[in-house]
RNA sequence: GGCGAGGUAGCUCAGCUGGUUAGAGCAUCGGAUUCAUAACCCGAAGGUCGGCAGUUCAAGUCUGCUCCUCGCUACCA
């Protein structure tokens, strides 16, 4: 085993703060990180476990657009909601802090600065291209022009796709935006830059070396991935009015990246919980000394593994000892989808189970238990109604909540409701054997915990429950207890039997309180409650002890632990899920129709003259072959009789359309658009097809079959 | 197309550096039992380890090819 780190700083992945967030995040980044936590609380270890609300980027005043209101408005709404779900389903952070706060936005600033003066940060000056329709600076990817190494006609604005080459967007001949498809401008604009590419050696050593065998391999193997794509540098800057302003004189109208100041709200959380409990922040993101664990989904990999680090590692802070990143997890066979409504919000939930009369904090730790027990660890897993209903139903009713009704029953009616006597003298190998395995499971979850194995250690607390019932079953106190002497009571070696087992079976229940609590921390209280104990019982070094309650001390009447859940509920559920998502896509589909009929009374194009249409040669042709081109998902390489000649042309329309299927349908062709190369084959004009309101396409053609090469206008 | 992660019993998943009859839980079926939320306990059945070829005395485990799922990325309208 490694030695203990002095102190713990453990992050969960800022929820973005433009929705409700629903079971996925919930399973993949703030269960897990919140088992952990509470396991090392329990271990009495220092720990502080922070998160917030990311709440600046392009999508919130996006959406307060759409929703005619203000970002602010946007965030004030989502924040405490979100906040609020978590403590509901026991997520207990030691901080909940926001993005939007002014120590935040201090706290970015003051890194930024700190990079920056250092010379870490490259800057670009320059005469940036700039969209007048769509009011924004282009990006370089936005602009699309002629390379002038190879003469590619579609090269990106920053690198060649045809022969490789890096670009500026300066370089492009005929650039164009790809937001408009207008002829951008140049406006002076500066950016500041991360030069991750400046880092690649450190992040090679780091990751692929240092940390090969202790990183998950869906982590390591997305982080080869990005190294070996090679890295680039990352505008850290962008013109924005919503965000951290950029702490400089000349920068106005600029605001940091959000994926640049979001990470940073962890040290910011870190600084006001150590304001509000009168505690120092810095060891926490200083000492070497700190375990710095982030959860993730598998979507912030990049982020938290290569773009953070270096951020880190330039300011000078620690990097990260592990990123232990889930997977995805899907809903009832298909992937979760706020645009189609494909989800189990947190507060749907909660609203269903949590704040009903039959439910409280008993189906929290429901959802928590299936959600461990189905963690996407290593691949993407799938959540069912059903299976949340047998996980509760057979598992956490059935072995973990029967074992302590059936002990706690048998106590009052066999011990007169007191923890009874051990009989040292009369143990067996049964007692023995179980008192055994109690220390074998605590060393088991430790160690599972420590990997971040999840699921198993969960799988090994419930195990212990079946063994507590195994080992009853051979016991059976309620026969012994028929053995009795002459005034009806057990004779003596009888009631040494049902004492001792019956006092094993409360220890052991005592001790799966402590072993569930970083899981099921609702249960362990209830546990606690039951048997009289306080709180403080729960500290892990209990586990595995036998002399958790004291012999003699009466126990309270039993409370079953969990209840069972109904078809009924299920299969409400299942219907509730498929009437949301099709009650969204009849409302798209409507937007859709209207949209339709936006863009037919929406501003036509500029007026031209005949001759502005007469240069545009439209012909009829017939498509006598069509093959995939390689190494391309969305294009088709067709062969078009024009009757004149037969034309190669390229289309991306791989998506729609079998090759088989279309040849021989004839389609109207573009003749004299300019040849222009897609993936190496020159395409000789363009195939005019109508998109429909779902976004498929429709070739347009004659109604009826006519000569290849006939003319249209 | 490239890169990454997966494809193992009905379901959810273990199977490390190749080595006896491929494991667990749940579900199913049979039995036993009644202290317990018809719960528990015992037992059984259930898999061509995505497919094909190869290396090896021996492959779920290694190599090549191939199919499928997910993610990132590229190509396009």
């Amino acid at each position: 085993m490694t030695t203990i780190p002095k102190r713990y700083l453990v992050t969960s992945a800022l929820p973005y703060a433009n929705g409700l967030k629903h079971i996925g995040h919930l399973a993949g980044a703030y269960i897990p990180a919140d088992i952990y936590v509470r396991y090392l609380k329990a271990q009495k270890r220092d720990v502080v476990y922070v998160c917030g609300s990311d709440e600046h980027g392009t999508a919130i005043p996006i959406q307060a657009t759409k929703e005619g209101t203000t970002a602010q408005a946007i965030i004030d709404k989502y924040h405490p909601i979100m906040e609020q779900n978590f403590r509901d389903l026991g997520i207990e952070f030691d901080i909940y802090h926001r993005t939007s706060s002014p120590l935040h936005h201090e706290t970015a600033q003051e890194f930024f600065t700190a990079l920056n003066s250092k010379g870490d940060l490259e800057i670009k000056e320059s005469e940036q291209y700039f969209d007048e329709e769509a009011n924004a600076f282009l990006a370089d990817r936005y602009i699309k022009g002629t390379c002038p190494n190879c003469g590619f006609e579609s090269a990106y604005g920053d690198q060649c796709e045809k022969c490789g080459k890096s670009l500026s967007p300066d370089e492009l001949i005929n650039p164009v935006s790809t937001l408009s498809g207008k002829t951008p401008v140049k406006k002076k604009t500066k950016h500041w830059y991360l030069p991750l590419d400046k880092h690649e050696a450190f992040l090679r050593e780091w990751i692929l070396t240092e940390h090969a065998g202790d990183w998950r391999a869906n982590v390591l193997g997305q982080c080869k991935s990005w190294i070996d794509g090679g890295l680039q540098p990352r505008a850290v800057t962008r013109d924005l009015d919503w965000g951290v302003k950029v702490p400089l004189p000349d920068a106005d109208g600029k605001v940091l990246y959000v994926w640049f100041d979001a990470p940073i709200g962890y040290i910011s959380a870190t600084k006001q919980w150590a304001l509000d409990n009168g505690k120092d922040w810095k060891p926490y993101w200083e000492d070497q000394d700190t375990k710095l664990v982030h959860f993730v989904g598998k979507d912030n990999i990049v982020f938290h593994c290569i773009i953070f680090p270096v951020m880190l590692k330039l300011h000078g802070n620690i990097l990260p000892a592990n990123v232990p990143a889930n997977e995805f997890m899907n809903l009832e066979g298909e992937k979760m989808s706020t645009s189609r409504n494909w989800k189990l919000e947190m507060q749907d939930y909660i609203d269903d189970f949590v704040n009903k009369e039959n439910g409280g904090t008993q189906m929290a730790d429901a959802l928590r238990y299936y959600l461990t027990q189905i963690a996407p660890e290593t691949k993407d897993s799938e959540f069912t109604w059903k299976g949340f209903q047998d996980a509760n139903n057979s598992e956490l009713v059935s072995i973990f909540g029967n074992f302590i009704n059936r002990s706690m029953v048998l106590m009052h009616k066999l011990c007169k409701g007191k923890v009874p006597k051990l009989h040292e003298e009369a143990l067996g190998e049964l007692d023995r054997n179980v008192i055994g395995e109690i220390r074998a499971v605590k060393e088991k979850v430790e160690l599972l915990l420590e990997q971040f194995k999840f699921r198993e250690a969960l799988f090994e607390v419930i195990n212990l429950a079946r063994t507590g019932n195994q080992y009853m079953q051979k016991k059976e106190p309620w026969i012994v207890a028929k053995q009795t002497g002459e005034d009806g009571q057990p004779v003596a070696e009888a009631q040494a039997s049902i004492d001792n087992t019956l006092h094993i079976c409360l220890q052991l229940c005592a001790n799966l309180g402590i072993l569930v609590n970083p899981f099921l921390p609702f249960t362990a209280k209830k546990i606690c409650h039951m048997l009289k104990v306080v709180d403080k019982m729960l500290e892990w070094e209990n586990a595995g002890s036998l002399k958790l309650l004291s012999v003699g001390y009466s126990l309270r009447p039993p409370e079953l632990l969990f209840r069972k859940i109904e078809d009924a509920e299920i299969s409400y559920q299942v219907d509730k899920l498929h009437a949301a998502a099709e009650q969204v896509k009849n409302q798209q589909t409507e937007i859709n129709m209207e949209e339709n009929t936006k863009t037919e009374t929406a501003p036509v194009k500029p007026e031209i003259v005949f001759d502005d249409f007469a240069k545009i040669d439209l012909r009829v042709g017939k498509i006598v072959a069509a093959e995939k081109v390689e190494k391309a998902d969305k294009l088709l390489k067709l062969s078009v009789d024009l009757g004149f000649e037969t034309r190669t042309i390229v289309s991306g329309i791989a998506m729609h359309f079998k090759p088989e299927e279309i040849v021989g349908r004839q389609v109207t062709v573009v003749v004299n658009l300019a040849p222009r190369k897609m993936r190496g084959i020159e395409s000789n004009g363009m195939i005019l097809l109508a998109e429909d309101a779902s976004g498929k396409l429709h070739f347009i053609h004659p109604e009826e079959t006519i000569n290849p090469g006939a003319g249209v206008s």
